[in-house]
DNA sequence: GAAAATTGTTTATTATAGTATACATCTGTC
DNA sequence: GACAGATGTATACTATAATAAACAATTTTC
């Protein structure tokens, strides 16, 4: 079952609760039948843009509300089963620690970069920011005709939709969290 | 075809084109078919929440991004097309104008309330925002305790969140304007 | 207490989403 | 000019979304 599908299911069910609103209830102000709208409640069914647009519209709510996780629990990440997502020639490693979600509209890696290398990278689309931290060693970045040097607990904020390149100057593995952020 | 689904394919091939993307090359990025793909940017499939949460984030895009309809377009609207709503006796009568849009956030009515006439609203759920504009005529507000007096060209803005109601005073029907917005 | 209504669940059915594959056309390479 | 590759479209097929209706359990009404 997508967690996405149990998403939906959640708010929609939680909202229906707030207002005391029955299956029926909901089926006559959405235009979704009562069969339909149980599957959704419980996860089981994978609706169409057009079925939850018709829900958000009939209960008066916005779409992107209903694509909300549950509030306030905890989403705890391991970058021990994160999953690496490039590796060139196994010296500069990205492991995809939280993966992009639409809603959030960013992603977040940990890189390692073995002593000596150096990553290029061609420009991102428009809109792109990215957001990096060194975690241990030293980092050389360079993008659209500005450098910086940057080392442990140190941070970065540029563009990524120019292109850019990061250079390993010592002669130790350097650990870097990287946040992309699209706009 | 449902606007919404012209919506959808107009956005999805706008981005494909800004990044000199082909069919295959966005099916790789997002695990989507390519006959899938197509069928979406023709606006002829309703897809599910799940192909396109899958194609927001293999191109890196918010959700609600591909919901937008096209930019910068005018969406006229007109009175006389409106529909009835709600007609109390044929006293108290609402056009919907504007439908409420699960983007916008907010629907947009006009009302007719012949003389004398009182009409008596219950309280919506959280979160809703009533402005009221007096296109002609005059209208008594009462809402939560407070009350308040409205003359041709005034706007009164509260909480639709708490019983409410509206009374035309006059001799003669007063025409109103009304914006319920959700958050 | 019986009957009706309401509620959520289940089922049979239809419509269509979504894919793999084939196809037609165009572009690039030699 | 021939051939390979790329591109978008069309087709046959499977999986599933979505509905109408039936069902079982509970609640409400009298």
């Amino acid at each position: 079952m997508e967690q996405m599908s149990r998403n939906i299911g959640y708010q929609l069910k939680k909202i229906r609760g707030q207002r005391s609103l029955s299956l029926d209830d909901v089926a006559k102000a959405t235009n979704v039948s009562k069969a339909q709208l149980a599957q959704i409640e419980k996860g089981e069914s994978n609706p169409t843009v057009s079925t939850i647009w018709k829900i958000a519209s009939g209960m008066r709510i916005s779409f992107s509300s209903l694509l909300q996780p549950p509030c306030g629990q905890f989403q705890k990440f391991d970058e021990k089963t994160s999953t690496v997502v490039s590796e060139e020639d196994g010296k500069y490693r990205v492991y995809s620690i939280i993966p992009y979600d639409p809603e959030r509209g960013w992603e977040f890696y940990k890189i390692e970069m073995d002593p000596g290398v150096i990553h290029r990278s061609e420009a991102h689309s428009e809109g792109v920011e990215e957001t990096l931290t060194v975690i241990s060693g030293q980092v050389f970045v360079e993008a659209g005709g500005m450098n910086e040097h940057l080392s442990q607990g140190e941070t970065l904020v540029f563009s990524g939709s120019q292109e850019h390149h990061y250079e390993n100057p010592t002669n130790e593995t350097t650990i870097l969290h990287l946040i992309l952020q699209y706009r």
